[in-house]
RNA sequence: GGAGGGAUGGCAGAGUGGUUGAAUGCGGUGGUCUUGAAAACCACUGAGGUCGCAAGGUCUCCGGGGGUUCGAAUCCCUCUCCCUCCGCCA
């Protein structure tokens, strides 16, 4: 949720900024019920003065004995309260078509992000390391794994459907030993809590995260209990401290979680289909910060350092770009993504994003109400929140399988796994 | 799943229809006293909306929502959450 101050102070920015962003939203509808609400709000606020005022001088009346007066007074005040009534009904209905369209507002770019339309307007910031020089043609990582018998598509397909697979024996192991090593750098490098969190929440939850209502059609959702499963540990953690205030100096707060990852990848049927690339259940570590609204910056800086960090000590090439506006999405007021250089297919040689790490500032700070005071007494303020993966073990399994490859279709353990994994170097 | 009991300010805990946005205690902040500290004493100490340049005014909020009433923390309905007992259970 973006402050409704700025939207009423700055209108055409705003609308502005939507056709960077290329989402639609309802603006001047925003404007006007607002207008309307306040309006509203000054003559109901003005009728409730009157009825407290004049309510006080009935009970004194009746201390007073003077009960024919007051029974005037009383109806006087009947005749009040009915037309606080109606207000009233036509105020809530005001405030709450309010809210939701104001639900449906994206977040506001940054200073400085680049402008474009669409994804081929990122821009690369950096690059590390190369592709491995293959002399045989790599294999995608699907043919790597199904010779390997580390990943059963066939009967994880049977189990649950397309975009299902199972993981198995040192496939298994190597999935496992990705994730503990994520989460212990985290930990023991990079400075951050762990986090076990809730899979499932409530809409007010996701509501707080900013993924509904809006994307609402790419979650699952148990109608029998309401609950809703996360599509990223984002959603949980964004919430911990929903309706809190923190003083400044608890600041920053960064966690870390490890959590499945459920996707219906509704928008995205047809793509990606073969491999686990695109799946409709993941794992992945994620980190978030809370910090003071003039720090949010450096830790975007810090976050994504954390995800390259990851890529580098295991050995894959990949790049930095930083998101344009057309691209950006709903939350973030500036993201950069991590993507690794992986064979591919066709063994050429493709992009894979890997994390995404966003300074989505107050935006979700004021959806799940977020606050600090920065000293005692003062006024609290919203903070401001960052979430980047770190990483996903799903997709980094896939770079580890292709990148790692082998002449004969083994694969060499990179060597930062091999305690996770009993000190095995090779799995063939 | 069944039965019962709860939800009040940072915390604890009063308050069952009329100056109660809320006693009291603890905690916190400032001050007095003290060489300093402690103790004692005094004062202050929730959030949000709205109007206003400001000072300040005004409205709302006692788990959420709705209702009764001139007036609700107090009465009614409903939802959520917590606790106790029984049942089931990794």
């Amino acid at each position: 949720m973006i402050d409704l101050n700025f939207i009423r102070q700055n209108p055409d920015k705003v609308k502005t900024t939507l056709l960077d962003l290329n989402i639609t939203a309802p603006i001047d509808e925003i404007l006007d019920l607002d207008q309307k609400r306040r309006e509203l709000l000054k003559k109901v606020e003005e009728l409730r003065r009157e009825r407290n005022s004049g309510s006080k001088v009935i009970g004194q009346l009746m201390r007073e004995g003077k009960k024919e007066e007051a029974n005037a007074q009383k109806q006087r005040m009947t005749d009040i309260g009915e037309e606080i009534k109606g207000y009233d009904e036509t105020l809530r209905q005001i405030e709450a078509d309010l809210t939701d369209k104001q639900l449906y507002v994206p977040n506001m770019p940054t200073e400085g992000v680049p402008v474009g339309p669409d994804e081929h307007h990122n821009v690369e910031i950096r690059r590390w390391g190369d592709l491995p020089k293959f002399d045989f043609a790599p294999q995608p990582h699907w043919d790597l794994a199904t010779n390997l018998d580390i990943i059963d598509f066939e009967r994880g397909v049977k189990i649950s459907g397309s975009r299902f697979y199972l993981f198995k024996g040192l496939g298994a192991s190597l999935h496992r030993a990705l994730v503990n090593w994520f989460l212990d750098t985290a930990i023991n490098e990079h400075g951050y809590t762990e986090i076990y969190p809730p899979f499932m929440v409530r809409e007010k939850a996701m509501v707080g995260a900013a993924h509904l209502p809006k994307f609402r059609d790419n979650m699952y959702y148990d109608t029998e209990d309401d609950y809703w499963f996360i599509g990223t540990a984002e959603v949980p953690l964004s919430n911990i401290f929903g309706d809190e205030i923190f003083d400044a100096e608890q600041l920053p707060i960064k966690y870390v979680a490890h959590t499945p990852c459920f996707r219906r990848e509704k928008m995205s049927a047809g793509r990606d289909v073969r491999g686990i690339k695109r799946v409709h259940q993941f794992e992945k570590v994620e980190m978030y910060h809370y910090t003071l609204p003039e720090d949010s910056y450096d830790h975007l800086e810090m976050i994504v350092g954390n995800a390259e960090n990851l890529c580098k000590k295991l050995g894959l090439p990949y790049r930095v770009i930083e998101i344009c506006t057309g691209d950006l999405g709903f939350a973030a007021a500036k993201k950069y993504d991590v993507e690794v250089l992986v064979p591919g297919e066709n063994g050429e040689g493709e992009w894979m994003e890997v994390s995404s790490c966003s300074n989505v500032e107050a935006f979700q700070a004021r959806r799940a109400n977020l606050k600090f005071r920065r000293e005692r007494g003062a006024k609290p303020e919203y903070l401001h929140t960052l979430n980047g993966s770190g990483l996903p073990s799903g997709r980094i399994l896939i770079a580890v399988l292709e990148n790692y490859q082998q002449a004969d279709g083994s694969i060499v353990i990179p060597e930062v796994l091999r305690p996770y994994m009993g000190g095995r170097e090779i799995i063939k």
